[in-house]
RNA sequence: GCGAGUGUGGCGAAAUUGGCAUACGCGUAAGACUUAGGAUCUUAUGUCCUCGACGUGCAGGUUCAAGUCCUGUCACUCGCACCA
């Protein structure tokens, strides 16, 4: 077959008879069929792509064909760093690149015979799309949940820019794995930590990957302690954060992180060189150094003293900057006996290390850190665990010292970022009314075209004075622009509900049609967002609902990862390391479907592997094997209709067993079962082909049914062939086939006999047999009883429809 | 360090509730057809071998029966990484 010519000529069809849009006269019926979308990179689409794209498209047609209105859009998550990068090297402005990188990336795509919806097509660096975004920024800005504050920032000395949390992971930049500092900057932040606790238990419900949910999780961080306060002698009071209340006669020092407030404040003068001292060098101290843990515990004494609210004794107070500022309290109390940092810390510095926790046993080797029953705790000697912290805690609140409380790790999310190539934040900065958000009317706040790249730490934007300079909505006086742009996570955060009203310019979306589109009932893409934009999503779903747009909690019902495609030297694929694989050179020589195919039958979806082109040679050969059986077939005369003997029933049995399993692996995304089941049909029927006498009417149904379970994974070749038979409507709109249950029993099946657990024989029996009659049957066989040798049998156990295993 | 996952032929990989390990394919070998074969078809193919034994990273355990369950251990991958 010429895959090329089929692949336009039914493209086009389909195009034509709008097969790919979403029927929208059929919500009631609706599967939206989701595909993380990509950036628009000036690399061509590379394996991954197809890997992606391609195997869940044949998911959306699998359904299709299921019979729901599938809907599957596309789009471009256009705006971001690198091609602002790009722009500072080559000149060439990001909005060029960028439209140019769309361009030809769409076409790529459409290689792939996608059932992409294009209509609801989305880039997000167009102005009718962020005229959206910064809408939504404006929404949660009114509801409280974005604020503006002077923070700590994570910043990468290499891009000039700030980066989330998220984005300076182990304390190095994400893009270029230059050493993260920390600077103050006054930020726009989205307060995701509202939302902390919904986050975690709405993971749940979901039909999600365990491991991401258990990310998520983690990435939240739940933990329930307590705040105990501890007096100074000045007279101030401070709270440290605790999950271990029970271990607090055992406290032999406090320590304050070094952004602490207080530090300054009780410092006694003798100490105030070495502590000033400290707190600077803590915060030259790049992130990568201050988050090993491996890393020496250092402190210094800041001469004051605190008095522990259990027993009254005076604990000297420390500044340490193994304690975070940016969690709990920023404060904590140090009981060596019981934290293995206090330990390695009190250790260093000459402090007590008083045991309060024993095991069973009254012997517990320090720093023993499992829960246990309390020693030299006063009153709570004896008590375990959970009940010794719930007992010192209520004690302690009675006194006012003490309340139980909840922390997460989460933290807010940081959305500012001092760059050109993104939506800008649509505040105005008025030095008479504050920060003024920009009327809706006004919107979208456009990003100019003329502006200076080159990186000073300064936002681009900010040197740009048209577009700095504006009035004041509120007062008409003379004001600036907020500088900065919104983190490209905020335009992924929702785009999944602009798709299903992508054109509206009166809204984001009709609340109406979107809560009839969504959730996403199957959304595909890969792992590396489980902490980013799954739950900056998840966060807009949950605020949007709060504000009564939507109806829904979740935005992603049914979440899947594709696995990895690797370079074929094991590495992950990337430009640098020269092992980037092509779909391009493939889809030239064996069609868009062979390498659908392939990648289909070639990996376990979700685990991916090294690319190796071994195979797809033989996935060329099944289909040239299926279409030679289909052109051999439709050409037989229909002939001995009525001849339905042990052949004939075991090719409907193949037949129909096959049915069943696709259906079932398609469904669950077992991609690579579901081609090998394919191809024993083909074997099968080529089996049967070979005999003298053939019910040539079963064999065309079987090869029909053959094209239909073919279609979602080889669209074009399937299509074809479905003409072939006379169909005049596409094979997309033709019913799923469906399995006969009545085909799937056999007459007769083998059973494995063991003897011992041994496998001795084979025997064949009806399946009407009781379980009586094929211990009997076993035992009666000649194999089995020369086996036996004459030994007495003890004990039979029967396993219907599969063994016999006799105890002699 | 903590958490999660993976480990099966020469290779990619299969294996409902514990029930014939290695489906499907690649590769390899032999044969058929052919002027020819890098096409097509057929057969064989876990290891050692004579019966038979041994085989799912390694060592144990539970069970009539373990790739699957339990305990320990090694290797690799991913995530988190001083969160008190």
């Amino acid at each position: 077959m010429d895959m090329h010519a089929i692949e336009k000529k039914w493209q086009k069809y389909w195009e034509e008879n709008k097969l790919n849009e979403f029927d929208k006269s059929k919500t009631d019926k609706k599967f939206y069929c989701l595909e993380m979308f990509s950036y628009p990179s000036g690399a061509k689409l590379h394996m991954g792509h197809w890997y992606n794209f391609g195997l869940a498209d044949c998911y959306a047609r699998y359904k299709k064909m299921k019979g729901y209105a599938v809907f599957q859009p596309m789009g471009f998550d256009a705006f971001g760093l690198p091609a602002e990068n790009y722009a500072i090297k080559t000149g060439i402005h990001p909005q060029d690149s960028t439209l140019k990188n769309i361009e030809t990336m769409e076409n790529q795509l459409r290689h792939i015979g996608a059932m992409f919806d294009w209509t609801a097509e989305i880039k997000t660096c167009m102005p009718d799309y962020y005229k959206w975004t910064q809408w939504m920024f404006l929404r949660l800005y009114e509801k409280g949940l974005a604020y503006r504050k002077e923070a700590p920032v994570n910043w990468c000395p290499s891009c000039n820019t700030v980066l989330a949390n998220e984005q300076a992971a182990g304390g190095v930049c994400e893009r270029c794995g230059s050493p993260v500092v920390k600077k103050n900057l006054t930020q726009w932040f989205f307060k995701i930590t509202a939302y902390a606790e919904e986050l975690l238990s709405g993971l749940d419900g979901l039909d999600w990957p365990e491991k991401t949910k258990l990310m998520q999780k983690n990435w939240i961080g739940k933990s329930y302690g307590a705040e105990i306060t501890f007096a100074a002698e000045s007279g101030d009071e401070f709270k440290v954060f605790t999950t271990r209340a029970d271990t607090i006669f055992g406290v032999s020092y406090v320590v304050l992180a070094p952004e602490h407030p207080l530090v300054a404040k009780l410092t006694t003068p003798d100490r105030e060189k070495d502590v000033k001292a400290y707190v600077e060098a803590t915060a030259k101290t790049n992130e990568i150094d201050r988050l090993s843990s491996d890393r020496e515990k250092t402190g210094v004494f800041i001469g004051a003293y605190a008095v522990s609210p259990a027993d009254g004794r005076k604990i000297p107070i420390y500044a340490a900057d193994y304690v975070l500022f940016s969690y709990g309290t920023g404060a904590v109390m140090g009981v060596p006996a019981h934290d293995e940092r206090d330990f390695a810390f009190a250790s260093k510095y000459g402090l007590p290390i008083t045991q309060v926790i024993t095991d069973k046993e009254g012997n517990a080797t320090l720093p023993f850190t499992d829960d246990g029953y309390l020693v030299n705790s006063g009153e709570f000697d004896g008590l375990f665990g959970d009940d010794a912290r719930k007992a010192i805690v209520k004690k302690l609140e009675d006194g006012g010292k003490a309340s139980f409380k909840v922390n997460y790790r989460l933290r807010d999310w940081l959305i500012s970022r001092q760059r050109y190539w993104g939506a800008p934040i649509p505040v105005i900065h008025c030095p008479h009314c504050g920060d003024v958000a920009v009327p809706d009317e006004d919107l979208p706040v456009l990003l100019p075209y003329d502006v200076e790249f080159k990186p000073d730490g300064k936002s681009p934007l900010a040197k740009h004075e048209g577009f700095m300079h504006c009035k004041c909505p509120k007062c008409g006086g003379d004001a600036q622009r907020d500088p900065d742009t919104l983190d490209t996570f905020v335009c992924s955060s929702w785009y999944y509900l602009r798709y299903p009203d992508a054109h509206n310019d009166k809204a984001p979306f009709d609340p109406e049609i979107i809560n009839k589109m969504l959730p996403v009932d199957k959304y595909v893409g890969g792992a590396e967002h489980a902490c980013m934009h799954l739950l900056y999503a998840r966060f807009f779903t949950k605020a949007l609902r709060d504000m009564g747009y939507l109806n829904f909690d979740e935005p992603f019902t049914s979440l899947t990862h594709q696995g990895v495609i690797l370079g074929p030297d094991g590495n992950k694929m990337s430009k640098s390391k020269g092992n980037v694989v092509s779909p391009d050179p493939y889809v030239e020589e064996y069609g868009a479907d062979v390498l659908r195919l392939y990648l289909m039958f070639g990996f376990n979806y979700v685990d991916g592997g090294p690319w190796n082109d071994d195979g797809i040679k033989s996935v060329a050969k099944f289909l040239d094997r299926v279409e030679r059986l289909f052109y051999k077939i439709t050409a037989m005369p229909d002939e001995n209709a009525d001849t339905y003997g042990a052949d004939e029933k075991e090719l409907d049995f193949v037949l129909n067993n096959t049915i069943k399993s696709v259906d079932n692996d398609m469904n669950t995304l077992s991609y690579n079962t579901a081609i090998a089941r394919l191809m024993e049909l083909t074997n099968a029927l080529n089996k049967y082909d070979n005999l003298p006498v053939k019910n040539t009417v079963l064999m065309k149904e079987a090869m029909k049914r053959m094209v239909l379970l073919l279609a979602p994974c080889a669209p074009h070749f399937s299509e074809e062939l479905w003409s072939q038979l006379g169909n005049k409507s596409s094979v997309f709109l033709a019913d799923y086939p469906t399995f006969d249950e009545k085909k799937l029993v056999k007459d007769e099946v083998e059973y494995a006999v063991q003897i011992n657990s041994r496998m001795k024989a084979k025997i064949v029996l009806s399946k009407s047999l009781s379980k009586e009659d094929i211990e009997k049957a076993a035992l009666a066989d000649a194999d089995v009883i020369a086996a036996l040798e004459g030994k007495p049998v003890k004990k039979v156990i029967v396993i219907v429809n599969r063994l016999i295993n006799i105890i002699a």
